[in-house]
DNA sequence: AAGGTGTTCAACCGCAAGAGA
DNA sequence: TTCTCTTGCGGTTGAACACCT
C-alpha cells in the first residue's frame, strides 16, 4: 500500500506542454501567483495537468527569468568547481547561477559539460598537454562527493601545485598558488606540499574566460560562488581548526575557514543552517520560488 | 533518400524533507 | 508524537532532432 499519487494519472494529460498550456499556466501564474498549491493550482487555472508537471514546466521553462542554452565558460567553471565541492546537488549550483535551473544545469552536465570535463583526465591530457584545463574544477572527480558522501572523501579542493592536475583549457595566467588542485590524497599529502603553494581555497584569484578560451583572473572570485558564505559570522566552524597549519594561517583565518569549510561541505551547510542563523548561507538552499 | 545511431532536453518518477493538523 | 499532504530534489526516460553511412 504505497500512498496515494499525487493526481490521477488516468485522467491528466501527460507529455509535452502545448504553446496553449503554456500560456494558460503563464497567464495564471502571472495574474494569481502560484497561491501556494500547486496541487490545486491546474483546477483554478483550468489546466488538464498534474500539479507537479505545472510547477515543473513553471519552474523550469515558463519563468519570465529563465535562460536557456548558451553557457559561459565562466558558468561551465563554475559549475565544474561545484560538483567538485558538492556532487551533483544540481538546485544548490544552479541557485549560483542567475536564470539557471536545476534541470537545465544537469542537463548540460549530463550531455556536454561532464564529456568535456571527463576528456580533461583522460591520460593523454598529462602534464604535457598544452591545451588542458588548469583548474581542476575543470578535471571533476570521477566519484564526485554527494550529500551522501564523508567529507573526508577527498573531492575537496587545495590550492597546491598540481602536479596531477590535467587542463582542459589554455593555462590562465593565473600564478601557481591561485591554481586548485583535487585533493584524492589524505592530508598528510597535502601537507606535505610546500607550505607556499597552498594558497585558501577557493583561490583567492578570480577566474573568468580570456578570449582564448582560457581562464583570466580578476572577474569572479569562488568566494563569491559558494564557500564565502559558509564561513561568515561566529563562532567559528570548529572543524576549521583542522586546517589552520596548512595555509599558514591562524585557525580563524578566513583561508582556513574556506579551506575547512571546502573539505568539510557538508558539516559547513549543517553547520552553518543550524542555529548559527547569522551565518546561515544565503542561497545555499534552493530559493528559485 | 533511407535507415541506423547518437545527442539533446523536456518531462516524469520516486523518494525525502518539511509543514501542519 | 504521529500521520498526512505538499514541495523539492536528483535520477531516469523517451521523443525529437541531428548526424552519419
Amino acid at each position: 500500500m504505497g500512498r496515494a499519487p499525487c493526481c490521477d494519472k488516468a485522467s491528466v494529460k501527460r507529455g509535452p506542454w502545448s504553446p496553449e498550456e503554456d500560456e494558460q499556466l503563464r497567464s495564471y501564474v502571472q495574474s494569481h501567483g502560484i497561491g501556494g498549491n500547486w496541487i490545486a493550482l491546474p483546477q483554478k487555472a483550468g489546466l488538464n495537468r498534474c500539479g507537479k508537471s505545472c510547477r515543473l514546466r513553471w519552474l523550469n521553462y515558463l519563468r519570465p527569468d529563465i535562460k536557456h542554452g548558451g553557457y559561459t565558460e565562466q558558468e561551465d567553471h563554475i559549475i565544474c568547481s561545484l560538483y567538485n565541492s558538492i556532487g551533483s546537488r544540481w538546485s544548490i549550483i544552479a541557485s549560483k547561477l542567475p536564470g539557471r535551473t536545476d534541470n537545465d544545469v544537469k542537463n548540460y552536465w549530463n550531455t556536454k559539460l561532464k564529456k568535456k570535463a571527463m576528456g580533461a583526465v583522460q591520460p593523454r591530457a598529462a602534464a604535457s598537454a598544452p591545451s588542458q584545463c588548469t583548474s581542476s574544477a575543470m578535471a571533476p572527480a570521477l566519484s564526485p562527493a554527494s550529500s551522501s558522501v564523508t567529507s573526508s572523501s577527498g573531492d575537496a579542493c587545495f590550492a597546491a601545485a598540481a602536479t596531477t592536475t590535467t587542463t582542459m583549457y589554455p593555462p590562465p595566467t593565473t600564478p601557481p598558488q591561485q591554481q586548485f588542485i583535487r585533493f584524492d590524497a589524505p592530508p598528510a599529502a597535502a601537507a606535505a606540499a610546500s607550505p607556499t603553494d597552498l594558497a585558501p581555497v577557493p583561490p583567492p584569484a578570480t577566474v573568468t574566460a580570456d578570449g582564448d578560451g582560457g581562464w583570466a583572473s580578476d572577474a569572479l572570485s569562488l568566494d563569491d560562488v559558494f564557500l564565502g558564505e559558509l564561513t561568515a559570522g561566529e563562532p567559528l566552524f570548529p572543524y576549521a581548526e583542522l586546517f589552520s597549519g596548512f595555509a599558514g594561517a591562524a585557525p580563524d583565518s578566513k583561508a582556513t575557514l574556506e579551506l575547512s569549510a571546502c573539505y568539510f561541505p557538508n558539516m559547513a551547510e549543517m553547520w552553518a543552517a543550524s542555529d548559527h542563523a547569522y551565518a546561515k548561507p544565503q542561497g545555499l538552499c534552493n530559493t528559485l520560488t
